[in-house]
DNA sequence: ATCGGACACCAAAGCGCTTTGGGCTGCGCC
DNA sequence: GGCGCAGCCCAAAGCGCTTTGGTGTCCGAT
């Protein structure tokens, strides 16, 4: 059974191939019976136009391309890829696009862009987990292939159209949260700090520190990738610190969920003897909702971003010389039972 | 700066379009001394083949569609998706396959298949999710796309191509070896009861009592989405049932972290008061690994279902005609600290 | 010397669509 | 009556590739 195709529709309504187009396509060179006559056909012969064909006339591929690294780092990504992928891929459909991801060695992303470019299979892609530096971006620059960042490369010369989290203030404001509450000893569970989200979360955590004039201790700073097992392994090390810390502040929630273990396993209480505050991006899986929520967090929807990222990209395909736009989101802050006051007598020190 | 082409590139060389596209495909024609020097001239003008020129000649797209449906479901699935897509992906990337997504509210999907068909977009499709009684197939098999299935559709009468964990083992298995263990009062968590695999491992499951004569209780099992949330609140009822189980069987690791908070909220020790056990799909950001597991699971990986699927598929689109082949995994029991023998006095009762 | 057949290459058609550059009516107008 | 002008519609070119059906050359065999 072969598909429908232009040329037999307009044969079976005895128009040319050029009217039965503009007939769909919407021109007004065609009149409203014709155009309401060769609809109705389409529907009922179940026609679409041939997407290959189309976008060989047209120049435009309609589709949009992602490229997951498969690498160590996938670990961390997968889940927050997937909402970040809802928000997108849904503002995507709407609008009649299609998504195609290259799921591939870290070290062939570049190529992927490149081949993306060469054959012409997609009209814009969308960069993820950017790094401080990140030589992605230059490489889509000179390949002249639209995109959008979901974060920010900070020492990228050229503009660029991004999105992101206010992460600095988000992790300042948390620190200062947990200040307020009396904490003293903070320690720091981010994520791996060459990506530029983790880079700005520690600098937010550190400037606060600091507005304080506390000093920032190393040993109580982990940057490991943000699965259960490294939550969980990162905060053991911390409770076994001579000086453990009262409070942690997790880059995500999937740490925070190993750092609960850790805390109960070693038999004390989060939110009494240690306090948690989280970066929270509103998983679906893992919703860290209600009343009063199981964690204190800055909070922001990933897949918003990907929404917003999603009308940014259509955006910059369509009018490409006008300057990259870009947004910094603010993460609320709200407050959990993971969080409370330092205790007054600090264990064994 | 347009792409290089074809034409241009034949032009460069001084040979027709049709020496270069065969000696970049490796026909016999041409001879290995030009074939060398197309290649290399290839190489240096960064000349791929159009996609879409190619697809519209060859009638191939060597691309994979996928759907992701929108819908309360989608909670569920999303995490679990993700590291499946990472197996499927990585494999259909290395035989030269583009995978394309599309997220659309479910009730869109029948429209996507057949606008997959009508378009001539993809090769062949993945089903995600099948339910007891899928129309999807029915459907599927009528378009006459070629597609692989992750999981089975009990009640579809023609043959398919699937994948699928032996759930109904798993889950008859995990509930003996809690029974092994002195539990009598076993509840089971599971996902939601119209998808197949959830099906399956409630039959395992009322299988397995039934067999040592204990009465499948409905107060004891819950079908729900597999979300944290989820989890706690129907560990919540089991426990603040007059008969609260000693035992608990989960379909998934996600529910099985609000399992074990709901269990410490209420003061009880997990593997001691109340024992889990769970499926283990091995997500990448979740591992139960380790000496002694968190918890004691039924295990099987997701990503290596995507990559079987992912060659069966490829299969299937070279030779239609063949019978579909399928593949029962079977999931491995691992003991892990979740599980313990049934406390001898029953609280409460 | 002629022929058959590898061997190496090529021109042109065709995949299914859009779009350019018309053509043909029928109308109102001078 | 002729002209201009909408209003509708069409034939054909072109997007970048593969593939069919060749052509021309060179060589060994007859």
């Amino acid at each position: 059974m072969k598909a429908m195709n232009l040329k037999e529709l307009s044969r079976v309504l005895g128009l040319s191939q050029t009217t039965v187009s503009r007939a769909l396509n919407g021109y007004p060179e065609v009149s409203e019976a014709t155009r309401r006559r060769v609809r109705e056909a389409a529907l009922r012969h179940d026609y679409s136009p041939n997407t290959r064909a189309k976008g060989l006339a047209t120049g435009r591929t309609m589709t949009i391309g992602q490229v997951v690294p498969l690498s160590t780092a996938h670990q961390m990504m997968n889940p927050i890829f997937a909402d970040f992928a809802v928000g997108f891929g849904e503002a995507l459909a709407r609008k009649g696009y299609e998504l195609v991801t290259a799921i591939v060695p870290e070290e062939q992303e570049a190529q992927v862009y490149r081949s993306f470019r060469a054959r012409g299979s997609v009209d814009g892609v969308i960069v993820h987990g950017p790094r401080v530096h990140d030589p992605r971006l230059a490489l889509l620059d000179e390949l002249g292939l639209p995109y959008v960042v979901h974060g920010r490369a900070t020492e990228h010369g050229a503009p660029y159209a991004w999105v992101d989290v206010d992460n600095r203030t988000a992790f300042a404001r948390a620190t200062d949260h947990l200040m307020d509450l009396g904490h003293a000893r903070i320690a720091l569970i981010n994520g791996p700090e060459h990506l530029d989200f983790a880079h700005r979360r520690r600098d937010g955590y550190a400037r606060a520190l600091a507005a304080r004039g506390i000093a920032v201790d190393p040993a109580q700073m982990h940057a490991v990738e943000m699965t259960e097992l490294n939550g969980h392994a990162a905060m053991q090390e911390l409770l076994a610190l001579p000086q453990r810390p009262t409070a942690v502040l997790a880059a995500s929630i999937i740490l925070a969920l190993g750092i609960r273990r850790a805390i109960e396993e070693a038999g004390l209480v989060m939110g009494r003897d240690v306090s948690v505050a989280i970066h929270d991006d509103v998983l679906s899986f893992l919703q860290n909702a209600g009343d009063r929520p199981v964690f204190t967090a800055t909070r922001s929807s990933i897949r918003d971003a990907g929404a917003l990222l999603c009308g940014m990209l259509l955006e910059r395909i369509d009018a490409p010389a006008t300057p990259p736009p870009s947004r910094l989101l603010q993460a609320e802050l709200i407050l959990g039972q993971s969080t409370g006051p330092a205790p007054t007598l600090t264990p064994q020190g």
